[in-house]
RNA sequence: UGGGGAAUAGUGUAACGGUAGCACGACUGACUCUGGAUCAGUUAGUCCAGGUCCGAAUCCUGGUUCCCCAGCCA
């Protein structure tokens, strides 16, 4: 058998997700016609963060993925004491920036207001909506409990002619915020709370980011939401397991009004550990100043992702990997990091720089001279080319890369040890240098002329390899180094009377200003993306000006020798 | 104590009555001018108890545990 391997991969069939099987079984079905027709329905009062980027690669991708299939975005802006025109600037911003497009299919809820005034008199007409006077705290009494049946609104049986006179005078704007609103007439003791006669409008007398003051009567999410999506003719309404709850309204409102009625399927939101994913938490981080912003590069936001260095594409592989599924799961953060070092290993461009710079003098090495040599930009990708690099008798390492007493398994370089520099040469360290404090500020090492480009004619070995940087040709730089947020796995984990801002990490921000990178770095661009060799991967700071360079760590390198140390520690 | 959902290695997922598989993590080892990458290997699982069946993660019965719902938020 030669081709078992081949067999092996056409065997192995294109796994789908339940809800990717529910498309495909509605295509083969004709359900809808063969349209395919997703949405993806932001309220516009936060930014993106990873978890949207679940239901936006879900939406998109399913579109993507059939034929004729077409995903829309729309702002679900029915609330506008919330919204914000900023939002829905970013929101636009970070749909395309992970690689999605919704060509003309950009809607606005609010562009349906009028829809839906007509819609709810036509419920009204039908006799199953009315005006109700309750106060909200009234409203709530009448609701009833988990296990005790709420009680009828004194108002529930008005005629329809009263109805459609008070509703019509509720959008003319003659009562006050909070007077009455319009409900659903269904049922009252309906064992599901949101069927209880759901609000339908509340009164705001408050200007809307597009409508302005046009409204003062704004609909709510369950009576909007639907018709939204019937006017668009969605085909697959995809949304998370907490509106499970609410379907039944959901089909109820769009069965009354006999209109099109597409079906809402629900799927679990993405937790993710070492971080918070709820838009209220995350605008309490940005509004008390735990973080810089929304896009503060330790946030799980798309903005504050890409300004920390990811790329779409990690972004998107992890979406696929996690699935989709109904029960609540809380995926490793180890998972995101190792898409996004699988995507920047085969992408970034590699390059040498020193966070801690300890000063190294090559003795031997001719006064003055300064030799250009060459580097290799990508090893994963050939077309990258190659670089020149200065090399001079004065260097900086990595301090880490130097200890006076090695320790058992430590590669690197100690007094009478000879390692290679990379690209460079192999270098012996014969003398170190200390202030009188005892700490080590500068090595002297003799270097092996015969080993230009760093390989030895004699075919000898050395144990490690260093990075380096020319200290007379370096450029200096800013390093922030970025530890997850928070210190628990699971930050709402709290003590009695904390919340999860007591789980904050104190270290998750580290600021390195004295570190130097390789000349070729000069004119990088904010938010170019780098490997520092042996170091990990970092991203140009859009704080970085003419005369200063400031990056942001995306993630470290696997780090074995690291992971050695922090075994040792814990002994 | 009402209703709606859901349970598969440490984590995330597949298997749709027929050999419980994949990925991440962890741990070995090989290789290496990045202690990177790559490659090879090890580790470990069907919530519980019954039942149906030649055969059950899958079907049935009964439990257990977890999540969601009492906004004029979405």
């Amino acid at each position: 058998m030669t081709n078992t391997k081949q067999n092996n991969s056409n065997s192995e069939k294109e796994r789908l997700d339940f809800i990717r099987q529910i498309v495909a079984e509605d295509l083969k079905t004709n359900k809808w016609d063969g349209r395919v027709v997703t949405r993806f329905p932001p309220e516009p009062n936060g930014y993106l963060h990873i978890g949207h980027a679940k239901s936006i690669c879900l939406n998109f991708g399913i579109a993507a993925e059939n034929t004729g299939g077409v995903c829309h975005l729309r702002f679900d802006d029915t609330n506008p004491t919330k919204e914000e025109q900023e939002y829905i600037d970013s929101i636009i911003e970070d749909v395309h920036w992970l690689g999605w497009d919704w060509s003309e299919h950009l809607y606005y809820a609010s562009d349906y207001f009028e829809q839906m005034y007509e819609y709810a008199v036509q419920l009204i007409k039908k006799g199953k909506a009315y005006v109700c006077d309750l106060t909200a705290e009234q409203t709530r009494e009448y609701r009833g409990t988990l296990t005790k049946p709420g009680k009828d609104s004194p108002y529930r049986d008005r005629s329809v002619e009263e109805n459609l006179d008070l509703f019509e005078r509720m959008k003319a704007g003659e009562f006050p915020d909070g007077s009455c609103t319009l409900r659903a007439k269904i049922n009252m003791s309906h064992p599901n709370l949101n069927m209880r006669d759901p609000v339908m409008y509340r009164i705001l007398h408050a200007a809307h980011h597009r409508t302005g003051d046009k409204w003062c009567i704004y609909p709510m999410y369950d009576w909007a939401h639907g018709l939204e999506d019937s006017i668009e003719r969605i085909t697959h309404s995809i949304c998370t397991l907490e509106f499970e709850n609410h379907r039944p309204l959901y089909d109820w409102f769009l069965d009354q009004l006999d209109a099109y009625h597409p079906q809402q399927r629900e799927f679990a939101r993405l937790n993710l550990t070492y971080t918070v994913m709820s838009k209220r938490k995350l605008l309490k981080l940005v509004q008390e100043g735990h973080v810089v912003g929304w896009d503060d590069p330790r946030m799980p936001t798309l903005s504050g992702l890409r300004r920390r260095g990811y790329s779409p594409q990690a972004i998107r592989n992890f979406c696929k990997r996690i699935g989709v599924n109904k029960f609540n799961s809380t995926v490793d953060i180890a998972l995101l990091e190792h898409c996004l070092r699988e995507d920047l290993n085969k992408t970034s461009p590699r390059v040498m720089a020193v966070l801690r710079p300890l000063k190294v003098v090559i003795d031997n090495y001719p006064e003055g001279q300064v030799e250009e040599l060459e580097a290799i930009n990508n090893p994963e990708d050939p077309s990258a080319g190659v670089r020149k690099v200065p090399f001079s008798g004065e260097l900086y390492i990595e301090r880490e890369d130097f200890m006076e007493e090695p320790p058992k398994k430590f590669y690197r370089l100690a007094p009478g040890r000879e390692v290679r520099l990379r690209y460079a040469y192999f270098v012996t360290c014969t003398d170190v240098i200390k202030d009188e404090s005892g700490d080590v500020v500068e090595l002297h090492c003799t270097y092996d002329p015969a080993t230009r480009g760093g390989d030895a004619p004699d075919g000898r070995k050395v144990k490690s390899t260093l990075h380096w940087v020319s200290a007379g040709h370096a450029l200096e730089a800013e390093v922030r180094l970025y530890d997850h947020l928070f210190t628990k796995e699971n930050p709402d984990d709290t003590t009695e009377g904390e919340d999860f801002k007591s789980n904050l990490n104190p270290n998750s921000l580290e600021v390195l200003t004295s570190c130097r990178v390789e000349p070729s770095l000069k004119n990088a661009l904010p938010l170019s993306r780098y490997q520092f060799e042996r170091l990990g991967y970092f991203c140009v700071d859009p704080d970085s000006s003419d005369g200063k360079l400031v990056f942001n760590r995306t993630v470290s390198l696997r780090d074995p020798w690291a992971k050695i140390q922090k075994a040792r520690k814990k002994k």
